[in-house]
RNA sequence: GCUCGGGUGGUGAAACCGGUAGACACAAGGGACUUAAAAUCCCUCGGGGGCAACCCCAUGCGGGUUCGAGUCCCGCCCCGAGCACCA
């Protein structure tokens, strides 16, 4: 019988189907374990090689602890509303009503053929009416809590998607999706205050009791929240006392000038009529600027004098006010203190319209009239100069004698200043949830009481989005128009429909109840599988989704809805696949399918060659030769189990090595599953088929142990070997192997000889030999004995078991 | 510029806490079987020297610590990711 992945792979995926063997009891589980993997958008292409590599890697996990004895439950859904959906739509000129059905039934295709240990019978999609009646439930309870919020003002819009964006979603002035230069306009948008809870989500990063992430994600996100310390500071002027901003108190005494955002309110009460003229145009050319070139165009310096001063409050000096974009109005006071010594764009403006540089930090080797002809902008080591009574101070003394001299005197006080802002989540466009608010000319903004719940998303013929600002909902009349939820007049739907990463920030907790109708998620499930215990996706969502997710969770925790405020334990990034070198992408046409190399392989052998690629979590290089290797090794695993037949440990006398080596494969194949240590788990089991077979063994107990071993990379595979071995359960219901220690290392063991500390030969001695037995024998050895004639021994360093040096003169 | 990763054979990569660098696999070359090819099996496979036993060199570069450094420290170079006129 030879190994024919092409009939045992739709076997098995048919049967598991038939037995439920993958739907585990979600309301009496006794060991829950909720294995978590990013669900995938339907995109029309289909899944591609870099899916199908996240969702083996997750897989893989979730295989191996049911094999230890939980209950693994590995849902599936799919992540369909949104901008990406809609302007493929857009684009093929097709309803997304109709595309996306299309495009989920070829994905459940190829994720049945992956051989997932998928739930389907708890599967989910986010356009589906039944699921997003929660998302808008989930607005609701943020607009109850007060975390929901609409305001008037700056947003990014991408002239091309036609849509806000999220301070999130444009990468250096471009919009991610498009590419297309975002541009500044003054809409009225829906916020929500993620940023009431910057504190929270910094902090618990750094809770493991909650959080066990990867580091580069932590990084990725403390990056984002962005957190500062330093002080607001007064400044005294003729329009009243203006705020500012800064990290470096310390650096009071050198503030030559103040530079305001060119949107700040006071620009107009403080600019004098001599100035007016010049300021009026700035600012008009400042708001004509799109935010490209504001924030990442060139950045020469550009600004201009109000015509007023303010006074420093340290030393009562009069300094001029200036505007200037370098100063952003989302950040901090919209103001600044400038210290030219001491900031290098403050440094560049002061040079460049001829205003003062003072020193207030001098270096070792550096006075108090060391001339600067750059800003010198060390945080620390060094001491205060031109600073009155505070001079000598280190910077982080003096910053704080600073910030307590104000306080007491009620001019400043010291603060916190977070880089993360307010998510934005309107978009004016047509595929999403239409965002659960009735506008009543008496009532004002009302929400959509739950049980009118869901807003349904109307049928719309023509969904394109306009240069309106206006979402295409407000083109259909008998929608758009109800009545208010509250007096009965007749109302204005809110037309926007929420940002697409709402709905992924809440789905775990709908995989758990996709059988309740009348509830967002069912209590006592959430309660018994809740957080997630390990979560597995890709890096490039690392801030956006993994973020907002966390938010939602910390406000339904508040508002009593969850026991946990952080929602997923265990996260790791997998890494990228690539293909010879280079990024897979359609412009390039090197997309690899996953369909072709099933066909050509196996599912199976697809797996296990990806999960053997290198380290889950840094990807890998797609190389269609590299397949052969894990193919032979399932042809001679198939082989090894068909030899096995009647060889029993009872009539066998084993081999001493092959009884080690499979002791410490069994341990090194468990420890590596546990860290997602895939390639070196793998090559482990490579080394025991080699081993038995350099030993002629099939051993049953061994093969046995091994084709459990193999199950979470290669499933079907198993399934079938553990067929042909007489067991008529599933081999996920087998337990994981066990191994004995003692068993695990050879009693006798080759230690390394160095002399000088260069390694020169072995000798072999039992485990545990004392130093002189050792170095007997490397006196005794042949080869050995050319480096020690006529020396003296001065010193012996012996590593029991492993190695000894030698140093001679 | 700041913050994280990373740099090891022809290739993908291993290497516990500082202790025999290159496991495992691919590719390549040689051989066996075959009329032939494929498949399979066996051998070689970091560089240099030597008939051989062995010897020298080698983990991006330059220093250092140590009996001993791919691993730790200092200073560079390069690649990838994230953030970036954030005060």
């Amino acid at each position: 019988m030879t190994y024919a992945p092409e009939t045992i792979e739709p076997k098995w995926q048919r049967l598991w189907a038939e037995r439920r063997t993958n739907e585990p009891d979600l309301d009496r589980a006794e060991r829950p374990f909720f294995n978590l993997m990013m669900f995938p958008y339907p995109s029309a292409e289909g899944l591609h090689v870099g899916n199908f590599y996240a969702f083996t890697g997750s897989d893989v996990y979730g295989r191996f602890m049911r094999l230890r004895g939980h209950d693994v439950f590995e849902p599936i859904g799919f992540d369909a509303f949104g901008i990406h959906s809609e302007n493929y739509a857009l684009k093929v000129g097709t309803h997304p009503g109709v595309l996306i059905p299309k495009n989920i039934k070829n994905f459940t295709r190829q994720l049945t053929a992956l051989g997932g240990m998928f739930d389907w019978s708890h599967s989910l999609s986010t356009t589906d009416p039944d699921y997003y009646r929660w998302t808008q439930w989930i607005f609701l309870q943020l607009f109850h809590a007060g975390k929901a919020y609409k305001k008037a003002g700056a947003v990014n819009w991408c002239p091309n998607c036609k849509t806000v964006l999220a301070n999130e979603q444009v990468e250096g002035g471009f919009c991610e999706r498009c590419g297309t230069a975002v541009e500044q306009r003054f809409l009225e948008q829906w916020f929500f205050r993620i940023t009431d809870y910057a504190e929270r989500l910094l902090n618990n990063l750094d809770d493991p009791t909650k959080m066990d992430w990867s580091a580069t994600t932590t990084t990725a996100q403390r990056n984002w929240i962005g957190r500062s310390t330093g002080a607001e500071i007064n400044f005294a002027t003729e329009a009243g006392p203006l705020t500012v901003f800064t990290t470096r108190p310390d650096t009071l005494f050198g503030a030559t000038f103040m530079v305001l955002a060119p949107e700040h309110p006071l620009v107009d009460a403080l600019t004098t009529d001599a100035e007016r003229a010049t300021v009026d145009a700035y600012r008009k050319a400042a708001a004509a600027k799109d935010v490209v070139s504001r924030k990442v165009g060139d950045k020469d310096k550009t600004g201009a004098f109000t015509g007023s001063y303010a006074t420093n409050p340290v030393n009562g000096q009069a300094i001029p006010i200036w505007i200037a974009d370098y100063v952003l109005m989302e950040y901090g006071t919209g103001a600044i203190m400038a210290v030219p010594g001491h900031d290098q764009r403050d440094f560049e403006f002061a040079r460049k319209f001829g205003l003062s540089i003072v020193r207030v930090i001098a270096s070792e080797g550096e006075t108090a009239d060391t001339p600067l002809d750059e800003a010198l902008t060390v945080t620390d080591g060094t001491r205060l100069v031109n600073s009155g009574s505070f001079d000598g101070k280190s910077i982080a003394d003096g910053g704080a004698a600073i910030v307590a001299w104000l306080e007491e005197r009620q001019l400043g006080k010291g603060v916190v200043n977070f880089r993360l802002h307010d998510w934005c989540i309107s978009r004016q466009r047509y595929w999403g949830p239409p965002i659960p608010i009735i506008y009543c000319d008496d009532c004002g903004p009302v929400p959509v009481p739950e049980k009118d719940l869901p807003v349904l998303l109307p049928e719309l013929e023509d969904f394109r989005p306009d240069d309106s600002g206006v979402s295409p909902l407000a083109r259909h009349k008998e929608w758009y128009h109800a009545p208010c939820p509250t007096c009965g007049k007749e109302g204005r739907r809110e037309t926007d429909v929420s940002d697409v990463f709402l709905d992924s920030a809440w789905y775990y907790l709908r995989y758990l109840s996709t059988d309740v109708a009348d509830k967002p998620f069912h209590p006592e499930r959430v309660r018994r599988w809740a957080p997630v215990a390990t979560y597995i996706g890709g890096n490039e969502h690392a801030l956006l989704h993994l973020l907002y997710s966390r938010f939602i969770a910390m406000v339904l925790h508040d508002q009593g809805f969850l026991h946990f405020d952080e929602p997923f334990r265990r996260f790791r990034a997998h890494g990228l696949i690539i293909k010879e070198g280079a990024k897979m992408s359609k412009s390039k046409g090197n997309v690899v399918n996953p369909d072709e190399y099933i066909a050509k392989w196996g599912v199976d052998t697809l797996r296990l060659f990806l999960m053997f690629l290198g380290p889950f979590e840094e990807g890998g290089d797609f190389r269609d030769a590299g397949l052969a290797g894990p193919r032979r090794f399932l042809e001679r695993l198939w082989d090894l189990v068909g030899q096995s037949e009647g060889k029993t440990l009872a009539g066998v006398e084993l081999h001493h090595d092959v009884v080690i080596k499979w002791h410490a494969t069994k341990k090194k194949v468990t420890q590596d599953l546990e860290t997602l240590g895939y390639n070196t788990a793998i090559a482990a089991l490579m080394e025991l088929l080699n081993t038995l077979r350099e030993t002629n063994c099939s051993e049953r107990q061994i093969v046995k142990d091994m084709v459990i071993m193999v199950a979470p990379f290669a499933p079907h595979f198993a399934e079938e070997c553990w067929s042909r071995l007489g067991y008529d359960t599933s081999v996920f219901d087998a337990a994981w192997p066990t191994w004995e220690e003692a068993l695990t290392i050879d009693s006798v063991v080759a230690i390394a000889v160095q002399i000088n500390g260069k390694t020169r030969s072995t000798v072999r001695a039992g485990r545990g030999a004392s130093q002189d037995v050792v170095l007997q024998r490397v006196k005794n050895d042949d080869t050995l004995k050319k480096f020690l004639e006529g020396k003296e021994v001065k010193k012996v360093i012996y590593v029991p078991d492993r190695l000894i040096n030698v140093v001679v003169t």
